[in-house]
DNA sequence: CGCATCATTGACTTCCGTCAAAGTGGGTGG
DNA sequence: CCACCCACTTTGACGGAAGTCAATGATGCG
């Protein structure tokens, strides 16, 4: 049986297809700037969203008013898809110059449903999120601290710069958004950082911009917890193929 | 701002509209028995697929051979959907005499690029998937174990029995199963169900089959964590839509 | 310059993972 | 039919990773 390293199914390629044309000529561009919410949790869904520059944060508040970051949104990502109905969740804005394409849905769905390309470019872009959340619940699943924030650092360095190593990563989010992001407290993200800075795994220019110095080690940090520590404790090792037919 | 509640997030509507006409005509009806691979990680895609009875599980296996339950599958749900490539996880059968039905993948395609109907039928279950595995990553974030398996209680009960309370609902996942599908332990598991079983909020009739005595404090469990103790630090009530427009 | 937010570090506590062992139950073969 | 076996389930004891509380630095904005 093979497998399906937990390590590589992190690493999902985000650059989606262009949008049809047809679409982008319904679009229309917004800008807006740190903390501004580009829409609410529960309002109707009047638009589908593309980001175009900067990042932003889907999330959801509980009862109590904690936070919850669902995702963080990079140029390209499409956002807040989906038919009738009401946002489940609330997109803020991160970096200042943040520009936003906004897709009237209403009219979006009327194309989709009367031009096949279209159709095709909107359920390929459903698709590639789908794969991007399946990723986001295999890494939640790691179990210690440092395998979420080395995978974390390695989504970032992958959506933010692609293949391009050796560069200054800037890191639009605070320290508490990677904290509600990675279900942990803010006190333990720092402190996994710190630890990977002293390890000389990365370094930090300024708080909000990161260097990974040694690849390996940061993929072997995240990966490692597959390596047999904490969760998952059957072990297909020891039931190879059990009923398999 | 509205807020979305986690604890509705969670309970998702999981019945799907049938996949249109056309789709049941090319679709092949296989039988499974407890423990058969549906199929495997890294299988060509060459069939999308919908349970039709009994349960499944989607998972992914990690380099160090333990397992991560990315999700059940019940009735009527359509996984392994996706474009050109290969699965990302395996689909096992949990329950006997669960019968899948296969849609070949090249065809499905074929059909969506002609037939807007059926187009839009995908992307509509697509989007189905898209909330739930956004349910899925909300309810991983929950803190403490007791607050992940309420709601996974919850979950089941909602997918099995729907609105339908007071019913014994038969658990198709060992607890192996529900560990490495919330991120925790067997024995955390067992003993989260003991102390729901011993303060009366749940009963067993067998292993295998539990009942919701008290639908409300389970609510409040999995609610609970969202008041205020674990995760989330930053309270949106303390920063009051503090950068809206 | 002063305030607010964010970031970092330390001390303490608790939850849950680990290890170990015993109990349960269904299926199979004698 | 019964006994054995195996996989699953449950419970207990212990330790460590991470959450909580608290306090001090940094950074940027008005």
């Amino acid at each position: 049986m093979e497998v399906a390293s937990i390590g590589s199914a992190i690493r999902t390629v985000y650059l989606q297809p262009a949008v049809a044309p047809t679409l982008e000529t319904i679009a229309t561009i917004e800008r807006y700037q740190h903390g501004q919410s580009i829409y609410h949790s529960a309002d109707p869904r009047q638009f589908w969203y593309r980001i175009l520059t900067g990042a932003a944060r889907k999330c959801a508040v509980t009862s109590g008013g904690t936070r919850c970051v669902v995702d963080f949104l990079f140029p390209q990502d499409l956002f807040g898809i989906g038919s009738e109905g009401r946002h489940r969740f609330a997109a803020e804005v991160l970096s200042n110059d943040t520009a936003v394409a906004r897709y009237p849905r209403r009219l979006v769905e009327r194309i989709a449903d009367s031009d096949l390309l279209v159709a095709r470019e909107i359920r390929e872009a459903a698709f590639q999120s789908l794969r991007h959340l399946e990723a986001r619940v295999t890494m939640l699943r790691l179990g210690r601290a440092s395998e979420r924030v080395s995978a974390f650092l390695l989504e970032l360095a992958e959506r933010r710069s692609g293949e391009q190593r050796d560069l200054e990563i800037a890191i639009p989010m605070s320290r508490y958004d990677i904290a509600d992001y990675l279900a942990m407290t803010v006190e333990t993200v720092c402190r996994v950082l710190t630890q990977l800075r002293l390890q000389g795994i990365i370094s930090f220019s300024s708080v909000r911009s990161v260097r990974i110095r040694d690849w390996d080690r940061l993929e072997g940090i995240c990966g490692a917890g597959s390596i047999g520590s904490t969760f998952g404790h059957t072990r297909i090792a020891l039931r190879p193929s059990a009923g398999d037919r």
